[in-house]
RNA sequence: GGAGGGAUAGCGAAGUGGCUAAACGCGGCAGACUGUAAAUCUGCUCCCUGUUGGGUUCGGCGGUUCUAAUCCGUCUCCCUCCA
């Protein structure tokens, strides 16, 4: 008995796009679905009342920071991450396989695991497949993801090659280390840069490990939408459909819509919530930067075809003034929106997938977005 | 009345003869941000100019000097102390 079972209900009927529901010990996942990221055990400025409000169906959290700080102990004490911090809808961990990413300049790998610098005090820390794992256990998050290398691109053939080799041994080492597959899913990584071969080499090296769903890593690093696209294309024919397909960390509006068409199932982001404590709005009209002067005397609403908490009560000129003073409201007012609205586009492709009409809502989307061929988005 | 100290760009504050259109901070105006080292980071912020460049600046006025925010004189205003 696995802890999670996807099922795929519709595809859709000129893309391919999936429409299907993804059964967690939490509960139930209409997918494609976007994932708050939730670093902290808090999706930042934002409680979990709100997230729910706003139709959130499941939350990320972080290895890496929640092992630092409070520590994995003090959060298995607490009864997990669940009751930890108050969120009773599912959970999914990402293992600290970004952090080898993010943190480049503080690490270094071995076959064993990665050897960090603390990100602050500068401590010597240690991080292993096992170590992730047995972390991600006490944190008992639905979905745990197995500890990757994010590659940076661009990247040498050779370095690439040597590293999905490590990823999928480390893969493997995972599986073994986990105590809870009754309770918790793992999933593994596709990684493999830009290189064809690679990735499908490494979609079917994961895929005969039977994982109960798939990620797809190492994009949205950096390089050219088309080659996000391009590889999206060429990896994810080799991932079995009766699994769920997970393109980390992507959550671009005009991304979302181009990966859910190329068959992927669940994203994750912390886009939206950044940039909207850094002053912009995701609007059905486009980006707007409500922290720009032009906004200061705007007495309507973040996006006017928006009915959510933030747009519905309060201004841009107010939104401005706030995000321009320093207050924090002002951070919540747009993160909020931010999610809201992505929440919502997922749920506007997946009404377009059941009803065959991906393309056109599409089309909709990015003309009302102020998307053409070669603008880029966000 | 006497003795000191001070006045620098929107604000605060360095600079005390040439490398200074003038550090730095704040404020302002933009930009970036995609499995969160991110309420962060980058650029611009006297005027004109796409850039090169040009034009006006460091309380006012007048000097010294090849060269002054910086030295001298004087005036105005502010602060501290003494009477």
């Amino acid at each position: 008995m696995t802890a999670i079972r996807y099922e795929l209900i519709h595809e859709e009927r000129h893309t391919g796009a999936r429409y299907g529901r993804l059964y967690t010990p939490h509960g139930v996942i209409e997918t494609p679905i976007f994932m708050p990221v939730g670093t902290q055990a808090t999706v930042k400025t934002l409680s979990p009342e709100e997230l729910h409000q706003m139709g959130a169906q499941i939350i990320l959290g972080n290895t890496y920071h929640l092992w630092l700080q409070p520590g994995d102990d003090i959060i298995y004490e607490a009864g997990g991450l669940h009751q930890f911090m108050r969120w009773n809808k599912p959970i999914l961990t990402d293992s600290g396989g970004f952090q080898v990413f993010s943190l480049s300049q503080l690490r270094e790998i071995t076959e064993d695991g990665v050897h960090f610098r603390h990100h602050r005090s500068g401590e010597p820390l240690f991080l292993s497949p096992e170590k992730s794992i047995a972390i991600q256990n006490h944190l008992g998050s639905d979905i745990m993801m197995s500890f990757d290398e994010c590659v940076e691109l661009p990247t040498t053939y050779e370095y690439a090659k040597a590293s999905v080799e490590r990823t999928l041994r480390w893969a493997e080492r995972g599986l073994k280390a986990h105590r809870h597959p009754d309770r918790q899913a793992l999933f593994g990584i596709v990684q493999g840069a830009d290189f064809e071969d690679l990735r499908r080499y490494s979609a079917e090296e994961m895929v005969k490990m039977d994982f109960p769903g798939y990620a797809i890593g190492g994009l949205s690093v950096g390089e050219p939408k088309e080659v996000m696209y391009r590889v999206l294309e060429f990896t994810i024919p080799f991932l079995p459909k009766d699994k769920p397909r997970y393109l980390m960390g992507v959550g671009s509006p005009d991304s979302l819509i181009e990966g859910v068409i190329r068959g992927v199932d669940m994203f994750d982001c912390v886009l939206p919530t950044r940039i909207a404590r850094h002053g912009t709005a995701m609007t059905s009209a486009g980006r707007v930067v409500i922290r720009n002067k032009q906004y200061e005397r705007d007495f309507g609403p973040l996006d006017p075809s928006c009915d959510c908490y933030t747009c519905t009560n309060y201004t841009r000129a107010y939104i401005r003034h706030l995000l321009k003073a320093g207050e924090t409201f002002g951070q919540r007012l747009v993160s909020y929106h931010n999610l809201y609205f992505l929440l919502k586009l997922m749920e506007n492709i997946r009404q377009a997938i059941l009803e065959d009409r991906l393309l056109d809502f599409k089309e909709e989307f990015f003309l009302k977005y102020g998307l053409n061929d070669n603008k880029k988005g966000f």
